[in-house]
DNA sequence: TTGTATGCGTTATCAG
DNA sequence: CTGATAACGCATACAA
């Protein structure tokens, strides 16, 4: 790739003009293929820019071109596992295009994030993909805005935003219907934090899918606690000393199944034979190297970050809309959940 | 913030200019500081420009100031646990100054990690950082190219380039320095895959360190496997079946550790009265929720890839530098290396 | 100290 | 179909 050496003289459209022996003005239609120009001169500049290995500079391009070919990813907290793979799916989707993408984190901070808005905003990005910490809803920065910007995993306040974020109720109602194909009936909920929506999404879903089959989750819709595996650990011995009858235990996050795992292990219950366990998230490490492989809900982050990314594409183009869109998401069957088809 | 509003019409620094009764040339000098100006007109422009909250178009700066105020970050592998910090850092350190960062992951394949290259130059970056998925040596992609590049946590296979890597063989006798220090005498090393340069360095430093006092490690340096829990759990059944007397278990990553500690609880010994545990690399998530939580060594992911940052913009500026850089570490004690001072 | 004029690399608008 | 030429927004030698 000789393409490397821009060094002070980088090679220009003039340079192309020049061997292919047309003016620059041809040379700029035939390359980007504008406007009426015979085959045989066009190819003739093809073959010069080829040869020299030409490559358009962006920056003038972008000086009359109103539009700059770079879209900005303003983080709420890069240090989080879950925007990980949105980023990587919005990634994905600009890579096909043209479009890179200039990354900003706020580190959790509204200051800073107002301050990585404005530098973004200096360097002329098309559009705007603001990435959130949790699932909680979250201020928007689009008024006053001229572009147009994307929310993902949070979604933002303002309805008449676009918003991304994943379908937690639907994915509280599949993981209650999964155990309940494996034929279990005296299903807990072990959840998270309750200030997470996330947490309290999920738990809806799965007791409204309970509710239709004339159940209800054992221990109630309330059982709330930090995330970790201390408090999965924690409430299945609750539960297991409460004497209370149940044959599965839904956790809100996998590190809350890897805990719940954990203490039914030492309580002599087997996992699936007396109890089903299983989590959300679908968090590969913990996951797979749990005893036994722990069934769990996959958020398809990674989607969700592709979709928005083509919705701003598509905004930029000119195509707007708004609302909250809910990424598909589905159960990821492992051993946990396994047996007992009833 | 009305800077925010740049539609059709941004402010340009004519308009600037206008507003301060004075000439193009004079607002440029003005705002950049350079040439004389006269401090009463300066403050003219100054004040117009906050007026109009005025933002010079990088891209007409750019055009011919030879620089971008952009890097790219080309990283092998976003969906890694391990790029993630250094990605941290190295934004953080670049938000710092006025640079910002372009980014670019070539999914681990090397035809499109080519091509992600060509479109960072195209986009005409100052420099670039590649970030590796291991700390295995990489190809070198310096050759050729006119701009600086620094490599980060997989060093270049070049040792005429510069590169960032943390110190695992450091980490190495840092950990064992640590278990020694608590009364522990007959350690073994249980290790991740030996295709990983991270696995064979941290073996070796600690048996360095073993063997400068006149001890070697139970077990040999191979007891090589595949990262993850379950090579814990497996390794160290067969310790305690092998009836080889242990005091300490230093394992490859606090995914090994996890393991280790789970088999251990199942083989009736006690965490760290009869056994000492810890892991590399201080993975929050399972260090901190283990039982008991673990001792482990924090590689310090973040600063190498504030300190890369920090180089390549003094290599931009100029001062260019070669060779690798190893990042320090430190051991982060928690229970399960507690007790027994000896 | 300030202003004028020119160039950076492209695209777009006209004439030829 | 092709070629001058004027923008785009800013920096900078050079002139005043």
């Amino acid at each position: 790739m000789d393409a490397r050496k821009r060094g002070k003289g980088a090679t220009t459209l003039t340079d192309v003009a020049e061997l292919a022996g047309v003016s620059l003005a041809t040379a700029s239609k035939a390359i980007n293929g504008v406007s009426q120009v015979r085959a045989e001169t066009r190819q003739k500049v093809l073959d010069a820019a080829a040869a020299l290995s030409f490559t358009p500079n962006p920056f003038a391009k972008a000086l009359n071109s109103a539009t700059t070919g770079t879209i900005g990813m303003l983080t709420q907290d890069l240090d989080n596992r879950f925007v990980l793979p949105v980023l990587l799916g919005a990634e994905d989707a600009f890579g096909a295009g043209s479009t890179s993408v200039l990354l900003a984190d706020a580190r959790s901070d509204s200051i800073r994030e107002n301050h990585q808005l404005n530098m973004l905003l200096a360097k002329r990005v098309d559009g705007l993909l603001v990435v959130g910490r949790t699932t909680n809803p979250r201020p928007s920065i689009t008024a006053g805005l001229s572009i147009p910007v994307v929310y993902v995993y949070a979604p933002s306040e303002d309805p008449e935003d676009l918003s991304f974020t994943p379908d937690n109720h639907d994915a509280g109602r599949q993981a209650v219907e999964h155990l309940l194909s494996r034929g279990r009936r005296r299903i807990a909920f072990i959840n998270g934090d309750p200030s997470y929506t996330a947490a309290r999404d999920r738990v809806a879903g799965a007791a409204e899918r309970m509710r239709e089959e004339g159940l209800s989750l054992v221990g109630g819709t309330g059982l709330f606690g930090p995330w970790g595996e201390r408090w999965g650990r924690r409430c299945t011995e609750s539960l297991v000393e409460s004497g209370e009858r149940f044959d599965a235990l839904l956790c809100g996050s996998d590190q809350l199944a890897r805990g719940a795992l954990d203490q039914l292990r030492e309580s002599a219950l087997s996992v699936p034979d007396d109890v089903a366990v299983m989590g959300f998230d679908n968090w590969d490490v913990l996951a797979e190297e749990a005893r036994p492989p722990l069934t769990s809900v996959e958020m398809n982050l990674q989607q969700l970050g592709r979709s928005a990314a083509q919705q701003l594409v598509r905004a930029i183009g000119g195509t707007s809309a708004r609302g909250v869109r809910l990424g598909s998401v589905r159960v990821v069957p492992r051993e946990s959940t396994g047996s007992w088809t009833l």
